[in-house]
RNA sequence: UGGGGAUUAGUGUAAUGGUAGCACAACUGACUCUGGAUCAGUUAGUCGGGGUUCGAGUCCCUGAUCCCCAGCCA
């Protein structure tokens, strides 16, 4: 309907775009991510950051780092640390604008006892289970505190007082006057300040009061000057408080500062958006912490965790996950992203960057009966053929090679185009090499050896009469292979949704019990030898793998990243009988 | 059952009263020294019911469904 090749626009974009055309912020736009630091980040804030740091660059504003640390009992520095990190790896820049809301806390104390002064805060006594029944219900209207009509004096006092640590934890709060009435329960005279005598990670010792989050939100984005305060949906009920708590201060306050009360301060607006859910994980931190601590997995950076470390670990690029981000959108929709989409994000990535080198993940030993002993042969292979410009390597031929498990079958089914009895294939890069017998363990049945001849008219992988095969399979040579372990991860949970549980059912019964299989004794090609942690290769044929820090000088350990499309596994699968 | 949001192919996301488009998935086929990659094509959608209009995904009325809210968490 409109111009085709005009670039679509989320909602976000175009409030920017429409204030920009208004003037309504005097032409800037400020965005921030606002953590708390009580856990890891996982893809779900990446998706905030890409959104947040994506629309400052975009329209180029700024962009603040700031940590929404107002509850010392569940932060630590341990995630401020880790936070600080991930942003950075994600690319997000946030210049000298790492900020702390813990820093903003004399401020906020200020803007409190304005509040007082105007008659709109008081200090309460109420026990929370008191004030959980004064609050009234969705149908009821909450009650009045008997504390509620107490002087400005008296309320000075005691708030000076919760300060100075008088009183012990949760004796007292001080809280918004509003509207008991209100069908909003966030505007039932929200609590502002609780006493917590703890230590802050940040604050250390100087607080024994702490504010709310909905006291303190609001502020900090009017402090930093923060122009669209994005946030999550669930957000979108404590808007008209957060309005209301900027509004009041400001009643009284003149745009010249002129007046008792002084300058009007800024007021920013918040825009929601919904978070992202992708199908087989869960993304609540709490369910996170869970699976860590129960020992579901190995850590916070397990690489099957959807936490950024995790993906970090795992193999995926900072680039990666923010094309994923820029491709699921922005909306206020609550949709569950299919997971496959993050792994075309890294997939397609990858296919481009990364090496190719040869990999037999589960080992068949293959004898060339007329390819002499002793004998070695140093093969081209092209390193990467989407990218001519990253050259091609030698590697090792001899007389005795693995190829993988799978690459041969006594009885190929119909369709299977790989080694079989009789049948003649192509080694990657090296030679035409045909099956004459194979060697069994009587007692078990298994395939443990296969007699191949091969024919050297075909070296570098093509026959000079122009007779064709139907495969190409990749092989190391025996004598050359260096050893490495090999981590295969699959989806976190069997199902897409593991959430969706029948009352009482626990969504961990979902968790896929096949997520990870270790095969310990892969057989790469000698060239990755020394390979340090991080690198990313594809092993051909099999996917994307990265070399793990657990990898030691004498023994790599790799993780799939993410395997390649395999259309053959597909029809199989099709194929077996239910 | 009070308040706040939302609903367009299987999954996401555009269309801002004027031809319902794109991506991913699925399915065909072509090509291929990775059963990869690439290319071409196919299937498939406006939550329901009324109304306004020459014309409605879009505006109005009405109903349904889903999400969020009664922490001294964020």
């Amino acid at each position: 309907m409109h111009d085709a090749a005009a670039p679509s626009r989320n909602f976000i974009q175009e409030i920017i775009d429409h204030d920009l055309e208004t003037n309504r912020w005097g032409g800037r736009v400020h965005t921030r991510f606002p953590p708390e630091p009580n856990g890891y980040l996982h893809i779900g804030h990446a998706k905030s950051i890409c959104l947040n740091y994506g629309l400052a660059s975009q329209f180029k504003g700024l962009f603040n780092l700031r940590f929404d640390d107002t509850n010392p009992e569940k932060e630590e520095e341990e995630y401020v640390k880790s936070i600080i990190y991930d942003v950075g790896w994600l690319g997000a820049k946030w210049d000298d604008r790492l900020v702390f809301a813990s820093d903003y806390f004399e401020k906020m104390y200020e803007f409190a006892v304005e509040l007082i002064k105007k008659g709109k805060a008081y200090v309460c006594d109420l026990t929370p289970e008191q004030m959980s029944q004064y609050r009234g219900t969705a149908t009821r209207p909450g009650r009045p505190s008997p504390n509620r009509d107490r002087g400005v004096d008296e309320n000075l006092d005691l708030l000076a007082r919760m300060r100075a640590g008088e009183f012990p934890d949760g004796s007292r709060t001080l809280r918004a006057k509003i509207d008991l009435a209100s069908p909003n329960f966030n505007l039932r005279d929200p609590v502002m300040y609780r006493i917590l005598h703890a230590e802050h990670h940040h604050a250390r010792d100087k607080w024994c009061i702490y504010p709310m989050y909905d006291w303190a939100h609001g502020f900090e984005d009017s402090i930093e000057g923060i122009t669209h305060s994005i946030c999550t949906l669930e957000f979108e009920n404590h808007r008209p408080l957060y309005d209301w708590f900027i509004n009041v201060v400001n009643e009284g306050r003149t745009a010249d500062g002129s007046g008792p009360w002084g300058k009007k301060i800024h007021h920013p607006q918040q825009i929601e958006f919904a978070r992202l859910e992708l199908t087989h994980t869960v993304m609540s931190k709490r369910k996170l912490l869970e699976l860590v601590k129960g020992n579901h997995v190995k850590g916070w950076d397990d690489p099957r965790m959807p936490t950024i470390s995790g993906l970090r670990r795992r193999g995926y690029t900072p680039e990666s996950i923010r094309a994923f981000c820029a491709d699921i959108g922005v909306a206020k929709f609550n949709s569950v992203i299919e997971i496959v989409r993050l792994e075309n994000a890294i997939r397609d990535e990858l296919n481009k960057t990364a090496p190719r080198r040869m990999a037999v993940l589960r080992p068949l030993k293959v004898v060339i009966t007329n390819y002499p002993e002793g004998q070695t042969d140093q093969l081209d292979a092209v390193n990467n053929p989407e990218d001519a410009s990253m050259g091609s390597r030698k590697v090792p031929f001899s007389r005795e090679l693995y190829i993988e498990r799978d690459d041969f079958r006594e009885e190929p089914p119909k369709g299977y185009h790989r080694l079989a009895p009789g049948r003649e294939i192509r080694f990657r890069w090296a030679f035409f090499i045909k099956c004459e017998s194979f060697v069994k363990d009587p007692a078990t049945g298994e395939v443990t050896e296969l007699h191949c001849t091969y024919d050297p008219a075909t070296r570098g992988g093509d026959a000079p009469d122009g007779r064709k095969v139907k495969a190409t399979i990749h092989w190391v040579s025996a004598a050359h292979a260096i050893d490495a372990e090999v981590r295969l991860y699959d989806h976190l949970f069997s199902v897409p949704r593991p959430e969706d549980v029948a009352d009482g059912v626990d969504y961990k019964t979902n968790l896929n019990a096949n997520s990870l299989e270790v095969l310990p004794a892969a057989k790469l090609e000698p060239g990755l030898a020394g390979s340090s942690a991080g690198t990313r290769i594809q092993f051909e044929r099999h996917g994307y793998f990265s070399v793990d820090p657990d990898s030691s000088a004498q023994r790599l350990v790799f993780n799939r990243t993410v395997s390649l499309r395999d259309t053959w596994a597909k029809v199989e699968k099709a194929n077996a009988p239910k």
